[in-house]
DNA sequence: AGGAGTGTTAGTAA
DNA sequence: GTTACTAACACTCC
């Protein structure tokens, strides 16, 4: 479910619950989802306080005491949430951080995709190649328009695909990505570099504006999303067109069509963000 | 039974 | 080097 707003949502609210407190031993059920392996992992994490937590695109970065960062990525279902020490473990807990005043922090994922990386502060680009080229934040600072024409202007890739690009900018995901292009009036098959330079100013200010908004709605919650504190967020109520094909399209009544682009559903309203002009090409007119 | 799902990476081909 | 498509990861839901 995550896509930056909901990894932001679930930092500050485990922010709130856990920073400050100490790990006394971790148990991991899934081998596979930690590195290093397993028994490195547990014994390195013994005693150590978690000073902060800090976010880099959809990557969560624990803070430990002693300069050891645990890097973790909630790829499609992984969440965090708080139990008493004691409390019966669900089917899909992986990972358990048991901490020294009776609580627990532990990692759920249905699907194991997730993965925890546990690397000497200071090192996170050294070690993850994908934290190393991951592109600006979405904000107004960070992502500048020169950046953007600069990184657009040099791809034919089309604008879907690239925006899912984390090297781009970072954060985006499925959701998110059909949203901007809707709100920005682009069709999702246009090639990157055939974009104008009004077009990505427009598209610039809905990926920084929707992204903040969506943070401010604790993020959305299509599937199984939940906050640290085991709420729902409420942002799946903003949303235009993820998920709702077939419906009248809010600004013209056309009706929302899913197709496959670059094997993701892919939403949007035929009419307000037509193909682009190499596409119709060879397309009946009247 | 088959397909799709909020993400990412590896492999292959053009 | 770039772009595009497929498969894989593992599991649930419709």
């Amino acid at each position: 479910m995550p896509e930056l707003p909901e990894v932001e949502t679930v930092r500050r609210g485990l922010t709130q619950l856990v920073a400050g407190a100490t790990i006394d031993h971790v148990d991991v059920y899934y081998p596979k989802m930690v590195r290093p392996d397993a028994e490195i992992f547990t014994a390195d994490l013994i005693g150590r306080k978690i000073e902060k937590i800090d976010r880099r695109g959809k990557y969560l970065l624990f803070r430990f005491s002693g300069d050891l960062t645990l890097i973790s990525h909630l790829r499609m279902e992984g969440k965090y949430d708080v139990q008493p020490e004691g409390s019966p473990i669900p089917k899909h807990t992986h990972v358990i951080f048991h901490l020294k005043d009776q609580r627990e922090l532990r990692y759920n994922d249905t699907r194991k995709f997730g993965r925890m990386r546990l690397v000497k502060t200071g090192t996170e680009a050294t070690e993850l190649k994908s934290l190393a080229q991951m592109g600006p934040e979405p904000t107004e600072s960070a992502l500048t328009l020169a950046y953007m024409q600069r990184v657009f202007g040099k791809s034919h890739k089309i604008v879907k695909p690239f925006l899912l690009d984390q090297s781009k900018i970072a954060g985006l995901g499925n959701i998110y990505v059909d949203e901007v292009l809707w709100l920005s009036k682009i069709n999702p098959l246009t090639p990157a570099d055939t974009l104008t330079q009004a077009q990505l100013s427009v598209l610039r200010q809905n990926i920084i504006a929707e992204i903040a908004r969506a943070i401010q709605g604790h993020g959305t919650t299509v599937h199984t999303f939940s906050t640290a504190f085991g709420e729902t967020g409420d942002f799946q109520n903003e949303l235009h067109v993820y998920g709702h094909e077939g419906e009248p399209c809010e600004r013209c009544g056309t009706e929302i069509v899913k197709i496959k682009v670059a094997q993701r559903g892919t939403h949007f309203c035929p009419h307000c963000q037509p193909y682009p002009p190499e596409m119709q090409e060879g397309l009946v007119d009247d």
